[in-house]
DNA sequence: CGTAGATTACACAGATCTGTGTAATTCGGA
DNA sequence: TCCGAATTACACAGATCTGTGTAATCTACG
Protein backbone atom coordinates (compact mmCIF):
# COMPACT_ATOMS: atom_id res chain seq x y z
CA UNK A 1 0.00 0.00 0.00
CA UNK A 2 2.95 2.63 1.05
CA UNK A 3 4.55 1.67 -2.12
CA UNK A 4 1.40 2.32 -4.23
CA UNK A 5 0.53 5.38 -2.80
CA UNK A 6 4.13 6.65 -3.24
CA UNK A 7 4.32 5.63 -7.03
CA UNK A 8 0.89 7.74 -7.68
CA UNK A 9 2.45 10.59 -5.26
CA UNK A 10 5.39 10.12 -7.58
CA UNK A 11 3.62 10.43 -10.91
CA UNK A 12 1.46 13.54 -9.67
CA UNK A 13 4.17 15.24 -7.71
CA UNK A 14 6.66 15.04 -10.52
CA UNK A 15 4.01 15.76 -13.45
CA UNK A 16 2.03 18.91 -12.00
CA UNK A 17 3.89 19.72 -9.40
CA UNK A 18 3.91 19.42 -5.53
CA UNK A 19 1.72 22.41 -4.59
CA UNK A 20 -0.20 21.89 -7.19
CA UNK A 21 -1.61 17.98 -6.20
CA UNK A 22 -3.77 17.71 -3.24
CA UNK A 23 -3.64 15.16 -0.74
CA UNK A 24 -7.28 14.20 -2.14
CA UNK A 25 -6.58 14.21 -5.34
CA UNK A 26 -3.61 11.37 -4.83
CA UNK A 27 -6.15 9.38 -2.87
CA UNK A 28 -8.59 9.27 -5.35
CA UNK A 29 -6.31 8.51 -8.15
CA UNK A 30 -5.65 5.15 -6.62
CA UNK A 31 -8.90 4.40 -5.48
CA UNK A 32 -8.51 4.88 -1.53
CA UNK A 33 -10.18 6.94 0.93
CA UNK A 34 -8.20 9.89 2.14
CA UNK A 35 -8.27 8.61 5.72
CA UNK A 36 -5.97 5.58 4.48
CA UNK A 37 -3.63 7.76 3.32
CA UNK A 38 -3.30 10.08 6.42
CA UNK A 39 -2.69 6.73 8.26
CA UNK A 40 0.13 6.01 6.16
CA UNK A 41 1.76 9.42 5.96
CA UNK A 42 0.66 11.40 8.78
CA UNK A 43 1.52 14.87 6.49
CA UNK A 44 1.90 15.84 3.28
CA UNK A 45 5.05 16.78 4.42
CA UNK A 46 5.96 13.05 5.05
CA UNK A 47 5.03 12.39 1.80
CA UNK A 48 7.03 14.70 -0.02
CA UNK A 49 9.63 13.70 1.95
CA UNK A 50 9.13 9.79 1.09
CA UNK A 51 8.46 10.80 -2.77
CA UNK A 52 11.85 12.52 -2.52
CA UNK A 53 13.52 9.90 -0.70
CA UNK A 54 12.35 7.18 -2.78
CA UNK A 55 14.03 8.94 -5.25
CA UNK A 56 16.96 8.69 -4.42
CA UNK A 57 19.11 5.97 -5.25
CA UNK A 58 22.50 5.48 -6.14
CA UNK A 59 23.31 4.37 -10.32
CA UNK A 60 23.60 0.58 -10.54
CA UNK A 61 27.17 -0.26 -11.00
CA UNK A 62 28.62 -0.59 -14.36
CA UNK A 63 31.15 -2.16 -15.91
CA UNK A 64 31.06 -0.40 -19.12
CA UNK A 65 34.18 1.75 -19.82
CA UNK A 66 34.30 5.04 -17.52
CA UNK A 67 33.68 7.43 -20.85
CA UNK A 68 31.04 5.54 -21.99
CA UNK A 69 29.09 6.07 -18.95
CA UNK A 70 29.63 9.67 -18.62
CA UNK A 71 28.36 10.48 -21.99
CA UNK A 72 25.87 8.36 -21.36
CA UNK A 73 24.67 10.11 -18.74
CA UNK A 74 23.64 13.11 -21.62
CA UNK A 75 22.27 10.59 -23.83
CA UNK A 76 19.78 9.30 -21.74
CA UNK A 77 18.78 12.86 -20.17
CA UNK A 78 18.54 13.37 -24.28
CA UNK A 79 16.15 10.29 -24.67
CA UNK A 80 14.21 11.32 -21.24
CA UNK A 81 13.38 14.93 -22.66
CA UNK A 82 12.58 13.26 -25.94
CA UNK A 83 9.52 11.20 -23.86
CA UNK A 84 8.04 14.27 -23.27
CA UNK A 85 7.20 13.66 -19.80
CA UNK A 86 10.29 15.57 -18.61
CA UNK A 87 9.60 17.98 -16.26
CA UNK A 88 13.01 18.90 -15.26
CA UNK A 89 14.70 18.00 -11.92
CA UNK A 90 12.77 16.46 -9.28
CA UNK A 91 15.02 18.03 -6.48
CA UNK A 92 15.43 20.91 -7.79
CA UNK A 93 11.91 21.33 -8.63
CA UNK A 94 11.25 20.77 -4.89
CA UNK A 95 13.96 22.75 -3.90
CA UNK A 96 11.97 25.82 -5.77
CA UNK A 97 8.43 25.22 -4.78
CA UNK A 98 9.14 24.37 -1.16
CA UNK A 99 10.93 27.75 -0.36
CA UNK A 100 11.13 27.20 3.45
CA UNK A 101 14.67 27.23 4.18
CA UNK A 102 14.92 24.42 6.54
CA UNK A 103 12.61 22.23 4.79
CA UNK A 104 14.08 18.55 4.49
CA UNK A 105 13.48 18.72 0.82
CA UNK A 106 16.94 20.63 0.38
CA UNK A 107 18.41 18.34 2.47
CA UNK A 108 17.61 15.67 0.05
CA UNK A 109 17.85 17.43 -3.06
CA UNK A 110 21.63 18.79 -1.90
CA UNK A 111 22.18 14.41 -0.99
CA UNK A 112 21.38 13.56 -4.79
CA UNK A 113 23.47 16.47 -6.17
CA UNK A 114 26.64 15.37 -4.20
CA UNK A 115 25.53 11.93 -4.75
CA UNK A 116 25.40 12.19 -8.88
CA UNK A 117 28.89 14.97 -8.48
CA UNK A 118 31.15 11.76 -6.94
CA UNK A 119 29.89 9.22 -9.08
CA UNK A 120 31.50 11.45 -12.38
CA UNK A 121 34.12 12.02 -9.88
CA UNK A 122 34.75 8.30 -9.68
CA UNK A 123 35.02 7.81 -13.35
CA UNK A 124 36.57 10.75 -13.84
CA UNK A 125 39.34 9.04 -11.69
CA UNK A 126 39.44 5.72 -13.38
CA UNK A 127 40.34 7.16 -16.26
CA UNK A 128 43.06 9.14 -14.12
CA UNK A 129 41.89 12.84 -14.41
CA UNK A 130 43.99 15.03 -11.55
CA UNK A 131 41.72 17.43 -11.57
CA UNK A 132 38.09 15.15 -11.28
CA UNK A 133 36.43 16.87 -8.03
CA UNK A 134 37.01 19.99 -9.55
CA UNK A 135 35.83 18.36 -13.33
CA UNK A 136 33.03 16.75 -11.77
CA UNK A 137 31.42 19.57 -10.45
CA UNK A 138 31.49 20.39 -13.99
CA UNK A 139 29.87 18.08 -15.84
CA UNK A 140 27.18 17.96 -13.28
CA UNK A 141 26.64 21.51 -14.01
CA UNK A 142 26.48 20.66 -17.54
CA UNK A 143 23.57 17.80 -16.66
CA UNK A 144 21.69 20.79 -14.60
CA UNK A 145 21.89 23.18 -17.15
CA UNK A 146 20.39 20.74 -20.15
CA UNK A 147 18.03 19.69 -17.87
CA UNK A 148 16.84 23.76 -16.87
CA UNK A 149 17.06 24.42 -20.73
CA UNK A 150 15.02 21.34 -22.02
CA UNK A 151 12.61 22.71 -19.42
CA UNK A 152 12.12 25.85 -21.42
CA UNK A 153 12.94 25.11 -25.06
CA UNK A 154 11.25 21.44 -24.66
CA UNK A 155 14.05 20.55 -27.12
CA UNK A 156 16.17 17.36 -26.30
CA UNK A 157 19.08 18.76 -28.44
CA UNK A 158 20.25 20.87 -25.77
CA UNK A 159 21.43 17.27 -24.35
CA UNK A 160 23.27 16.83 -27.40
CA UNK A 161 24.79 20.05 -26.66
CA UNK A 162 26.02 19.88 -23.18
CA UNK A 163 27.25 16.51 -23.94
CA UNK A 164 29.40 18.18 -26.30
CA UNK A 165 31.08 20.27 -23.75
CA UNK A 166 31.20 17.57 -21.78
CA UNK A 167 33.51 15.75 -24.07
CA UNK A 168 35.87 19.29 -25.12
CA UNK A 169 35.82 19.49 -21.41
CA UNK A 170 37.00 15.98 -20.86
CA UNK A 171 39.34 16.05 -23.75
CA UNK A 172 41.34 19.06 -22.26
CA UNK A 173 41.41 17.42 -18.99
CA UNK A 174 42.97 14.20 -20.07
CA UNK A 175 45.96 16.46 -21.93
CA UNK A 176 47.95 16.96 -18.55
CA UNK A 177 46.42 13.47 -17.01
CA UNK A 178 48.64 11.11 -19.02
CA UNK A 179 46.90 7.89 -17.64
CA UNK A 180 45.13 5.98 -20.40
CA UNK A 181 43.12 2.79 -19.41
CA UNK A 182 42.80 0.14 -21.86
CA UNK A 183 39.19 1.00 -21.75
CA UNK A 184 38.79 3.71 -23.56
CA UNK B 1 0.75 52.36 -8.52
CA UNK B 2 0.72 49.76 -11.10
CA UNK B 3 4.97 50.02 -10.90
CA UNK B 4 4.52 49.66 -7.17
CA UNK B 5 2.39 46.77 -7.39
CA UNK B 6 5.00 45.17 -9.80
CA UNK B 7 7.58 45.87 -7.26
CA UNK B 8 6.43 44.29 -4.18
CA UNK B 9 5.16 40.90 -6.58
CA UNK B 10 8.58 40.92 -7.71
CA UNK B 11 9.80 40.74 -4.48
CA UNK B 12 7.08 38.62 -3.27
CA UNK B 13 6.87 36.28 -6.09
CA UNK B 14 10.73 35.52 -6.89
CA UNK B 15 11.54 35.53 -3.10
CA UNK B 16 8.61 32.86 -1.72
CA UNK B 17 7.13 31.64 -5.12
CA UNK B 18 4.28 32.72 -7.53
CA UNK B 19 2.15 29.93 -5.99
CA UNK B 20 2.78 30.31 -2.35
CA UNK B 21 1.92 34.09 -2.32
CA UNK B 22 -1.86 35.31 -2.19
CA UNK B 23 -2.96 38.36 -3.71
CA UNK B 24 -3.86 39.87 -0.29
CA UNK B 25 -0.48 39.30 0.62
CA UNK B 26 0.62 42.02 -2.09
CA UNK B 27 -1.83 44.04 -1.50
CA UNK B 28 -1.12 44.20 2.41
CA UNK B 29 2.43 44.34 2.19
CA UNK B 30 1.69 47.47 -0.59
CA UNK B 31 -0.57 48.70 1.97
CA UNK B 32 -3.16 49.00 -0.34
CA UNK B 33 -6.83 47.31 -0.89
CA UNK B 34 -7.11 44.28 -2.34
CA UNK B 35 -9.39 45.92 -4.87
CA UNK B 36 -7.47 48.40 -6.26
CA UNK B 37 -5.31 45.34 -7.09
CA UNK B 38 -7.91 44.04 -9.03
CA UNK B 39 -8.58 47.49 -10.72
CA UNK B 40 -4.99 47.20 -11.80
CA UNK B 41 -4.83 43.82 -12.89
CA UNK B 42 -7.81 41.87 -13.84
CA UNK B 43 -6.49 38.67 -12.38
CA UNK B 44 -3.55 36.95 -10.66
CA UNK B 45 -2.34 35.48 -14.11
CA UNK B 46 -2.25 39.17 -15.80
CA UNK B 47 -0.18 39.91 -12.56
CA UNK B 48 2.03 37.27 -13.23
CA UNK B 49 2.54 37.80 -17.32
CA UNK B 50 3.58 41.28 -16.29
CA UNK B 51 5.99 40.37 -13.28
CA UNK B 52 7.82 37.75 -15.80
CA UNK B 53 7.30 40.69 -18.85
CA UNK B 54 8.75 43.16 -16.27
CA UNK B 55 12.18 41.06 -15.71
CA UNK B 56 12.81 40.66 -19.83
CA UNK B 57 14.66 43.53 -20.65
CA UNK B 58 17.94 43.25 -22.73
CA UNK B 59 21.23 43.93 -21.45
CA UNK B 60 22.73 46.93 -21.68
CA UNK B 61 25.27 47.50 -24.50
CA UNK B 62 28.78 47.81 -23.17
CA UNK B 63 31.58 48.85 -25.08
CA UNK B 64 33.88 46.80 -22.94
CA UNK B 65 35.61 43.98 -25.00
CA UNK B 66 32.94 40.36 -25.72
CA UNK B 67 35.48 37.81 -23.12
CA UNK B 68 35.33 40.29 -20.73
CA UNK B 69 31.77 40.83 -20.80
CA UNK B 70 31.43 37.17 -21.41
CA UNK B 71 33.04 36.04 -18.69
CA UNK B 72 31.77 39.17 -16.41
CA UNK B 73 28.18 37.47 -16.81
CA UNK B 74 29.33 34.65 -14.57
CA UNK B 75 31.23 36.97 -11.99
CA UNK B 76 28.04 38.43 -11.89
CA UNK B 77 25.87 35.37 -11.23
CA UNK B 78 28.41 34.39 -8.56
CA UNK B 79 28.07 37.87 -6.84
CA UNK B 80 24.30 37.68 -7.16
CA UNK B 81 24.30 33.87 -5.19
CA UNK B 82 26.81 35.23 -2.69
CA UNK B 83 23.89 38.13 -1.86
CA UNK B 84 22.02 35.04 0.21
CA UNK B 85 18.78 36.46 -1.75
CA UNK B 86 19.24 34.06 -4.89
CA UNK B 87 16.25 32.30 -5.94
CA UNK B 88 17.11 30.36 -9.03
CA UNK B 89 15.88 31.83 -12.48
CA UNK B 90 12.42 33.91 -12.07
CA UNK B 91 11.59 32.64 -15.37
CA UNK B 92 13.10 28.76 -14.73
CA UNK B 93 11.20 29.00 -11.16
CA UNK B 94 8.00 30.20 -13.05
CA UNK B 95 7.64 27.24 -15.80
CA UNK B 96 8.28 24.50 -13.07
CA UNK B 97 5.60 25.76 -10.75
CA UNK B 98 3.13 26.76 -13.19
CA UNK B 99 2.50 23.63 -15.27
CA UNK B 100 0.12 24.04 -17.71
CA UNK B 101 1.97 24.15 -20.98
CA UNK B 102 -0.38 26.71 -22.66
CA UNK B 103 0.79 29.57 -19.99
CA UNK B 104 2.00 32.69 -20.88
CA UNK B 105 5.14 31.92 -18.46
CA UNK B 106 6.43 29.87 -20.88
CA UNK B 107 6.55 32.07 -24.23
CA UNK B 108 8.30 34.62 -22.06
CA UNK B 109 10.81 32.28 -20.15
CA UNK B 110 12.02 31.10 -23.75
CA UNK B 111 11.90 34.42 -25.04
CA UNK B 112 14.42 35.32 -22.05
CA UNK B 113 16.82 32.10 -22.40
CA UNK B 114 17.39 33.06 -26.58
CA UNK B 115 17.45 36.89 -25.92
CA UNK B 116 20.44 35.61 -23.65
CA UNK B 117 21.94 33.12 -26.13
CA UNK B 118 21.70 35.27 -29.04
CA UNK B 119 23.43 37.95 -26.94
CA UNK B 120 26.27 35.49 -26.23
CA UNK B 121 26.53 34.69 -29.65
CA UNK B 122 27.12 38.16 -30.60
CA UNK B 123 29.76 38.58 -28.49
CA UNK B 124 31.27 35.46 -29.44
CA UNK B 125 30.83 36.06 -33.15
CA UNK B 126 32.57 39.61 -32.45
CA UNK B 127 35.23 37.28 -31.29
CA UNK B 128 35.48 35.82 -35.01
CA UNK B 129 34.54 32.54 -33.14
CA UNK B 130 32.93 30.10 -36.33
CA UNK B 131 30.40 27.58 -34.05
CA UNK B 132 29.19 30.73 -32.14
CA UNK B 133 25.97 29.46 -32.23
CA UNK B 134 26.84 26.22 -30.78
CA UNK B 135 29.21 27.72 -27.90
CA UNK B 136 26.60 30.02 -27.16
CA UNK B 137 24.12 27.38 -26.13
CA UNK B 138 26.73 25.50 -24.20
CA UNK B 139 27.29 28.88 -22.53
CA UNK B 140 23.82 29.27 -21.47
CA UNK B 141 23.62 26.04 -20.19
CA UNK B 142 26.32 26.23 -18.16
CA UNK B 143 24.71 29.55 -16.88
CA UNK B 144 21.55 27.86 -16.42
CA UNK B 145 23.81 25.16 -14.58
CA UNK B 146 25.46 27.21 -12.37
CA UNK B 147 21.77 28.77 -11.16
CA UNK B 148 20.45 25.16 -10.63
CA UNK B 149 23.36 24.24 -8.59
CA UNK B 150 23.27 27.07 -6.62
CA UNK B 151 20.27 26.87 -5.93
CA UNK B 152 20.39 23.48 -4.14
CA UNK B 153 24.12 24.28 -2.93
CA UNK B 154 24.07 27.77 -1.68
CA UNK B 155 27.76 28.02 -2.85
CA UNK B 156 28.85 30.98 -4.79
CA UNK B 157 32.02 28.30 -6.32
CA UNK B 158 29.60 26.84 -8.71
CA UNK B 159 29.67 30.51 -10.75
CA UNK B 160 33.33 29.71 -10.61
CA UNK B 161 33.05 27.02 -11.76
CA UNK B 162 31.18 27.17 -14.44
CA UNK B 163 33.23 30.07 -15.64
CA UNK B 164 36.27 28.25 -15.78
CA UNK B 165 34.56 25.42 -17.81
CA UNK B 166 32.97 28.35 -19.82
CA UNK B 167 37.20 29.41 -20.65
CA UNK B 168 38.11 26.23 -21.44
CA UNK B 169 34.87 26.30 -24.17
CA UNK B 170 36.15 29.17 -25.27
CA UNK B 171 39.93 28.47 -25.79
CA UNK B 172 38.78 25.00 -27.71
CA UNK B 173 36.42 26.77 -29.97
CA UNK B 174 39.07 29.88 -30.37
CA UNK B 175 41.94 27.73 -31.69
CA UNK B 176 39.92 26.76 -34.89
CA UNK B 177 39.49 30.21 -35.51
CA UNK B 178 42.17 32.39 -36.12
CA UNK B 179 40.96 36.16 -35.81
CA UNK B 180 42.02 37.76 -32.33
CA UNK B 181 40.74 41.07 -32.19
CA UNK B 182 42.88 43.82 -30.31
CA UNK B 183 40.77 44.04 -27.67
CA UNK B 184 41.75 40.77 -25.86
C1' DC C 1 -16.47 74.59 -5.08
C1' DG C 2 -17.81 70.61 -7.66
C1' DT C 3 -17.11 66.67 -10.06
C1' DA C 4 -15.07 62.52 -11.91
C1' DG C 5 -12.16 58.99 -11.14
C1' DA C 6 -9.42 56.42 -8.00
C1' DT C 7 -9.33 54.20 -3.73
C1' DT C 8 -11.17 52.31 0.44
C1' DA C 9 -13.47 49.11 3.81
C1' DC C 10 -15.75 45.11 4.08
C1' DA C 11 -18.58 41.44 3.38
C1' DC C 12 -19.10 37.53 0.77
C1' DA C 13 -19.29 33.71 -2.75
C1' DG C 14 -17.27 29.65 -3.97
C1' DA C 15 -13.44 26.82 -4.47
C1' DT C 16 -9.67 24.30 -2.54
C1' DC C 17 -6.63 22.59 0.83
C1' DT C 18 -4.80 19.99 5.04
C1' DG C 19 -6.04 17.36 8.65
C1' DT C 20 -9.36 15.06 12.16
C1' DG C 21 -13.15 12.36 14.35
C1' DT C 22 -16.08 8.45 14.24
C1' DA C 23 -18.56 4.53 13.56
C1' DA C 24 -19.21 0.89 10.31
C1' DT C 25 -17.12 -2.48 7.41
C1' DT C 26 -13.86 -5.46 5.26
C1' DC C 27 -10.23 -8.81 5.33
C1' DG C 28 -6.25 -11.79 6.48
C1' DG C 29 -4.61 -15.15 9.34
C1' DA C 30 -4.52 -18.11 13.58
C1' DT D 1 -14.84 -19.10 13.04
C1' DC D 2 -13.12 -15.30 15.43
C1' DC D 3 -10.10 -11.42 16.38
C1' DG D 4 -7.56 -7.54 15.39
C1' DA D 5 -5.93 -4.54 12.14
C1' DA D 6 -6.73 -2.03 8.07
C1' DT D 7 -9.83 0.43 5.44
C1' DT D 8 -13.99 2.89 4.37
C1' DA D 9 -17.59 6.59 4.10
C1' DC D 10 -18.47 10.92 5.40
C1' DA D 11 -18.96 14.90 7.78
C1' DC D 12 -16.54 18.64 9.40
C1' DA D 13 -13.21 22.20 11.19
C1' DG D 14 -10.45 25.78 9.91
C1' DA D 15 -7.43 27.94 6.87
C1' DT D 16 -6.49 30.01 2.47
C1' DC D 17 -7.23 31.49 -2.06
C1' DT D 18 -9.22 34.12 -6.18
C1' DG D 19 -12.41 37.21 -7.47
C1' DT D 20 -16.76 40.29 -6.98
C1' DG D 21 -20.25 43.67 -5.29
C1' DT D 22 -21.21 47.92 -3.08
C1' DA D 23 -21.40 52.06 -0.93
C1' DA D 24 -18.56 55.44 1.24
C1' DT D 25 -14.57 58.31 0.90
C1' DC D 26 -10.65 60.52 -0.77
C1' DT D 27 -8.13 63.37 -4.18
C1' DA D 28 -6.75 65.89 -8.17
C1' DC D 29 -8.14 69.26 -11.13
C1' DG D 30 -11.07 72.47 -13.85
Amino acid sequence: MQERILETADRLFYGQGIRAVGVDTIAAEIGISKRTLYNHFPSKDDLIVAYLSRRLKPAPPSDRPPLEQIMGAFDRLERTIATGVFRGCPFVNAVAELKEPAHAANRIALAFKEQRRVWFQGLLERLGIGTAEALSMQLQILMDGAIAAAIVRGDPAVAAAARAAAKVLLEAASVSAPRPTPND
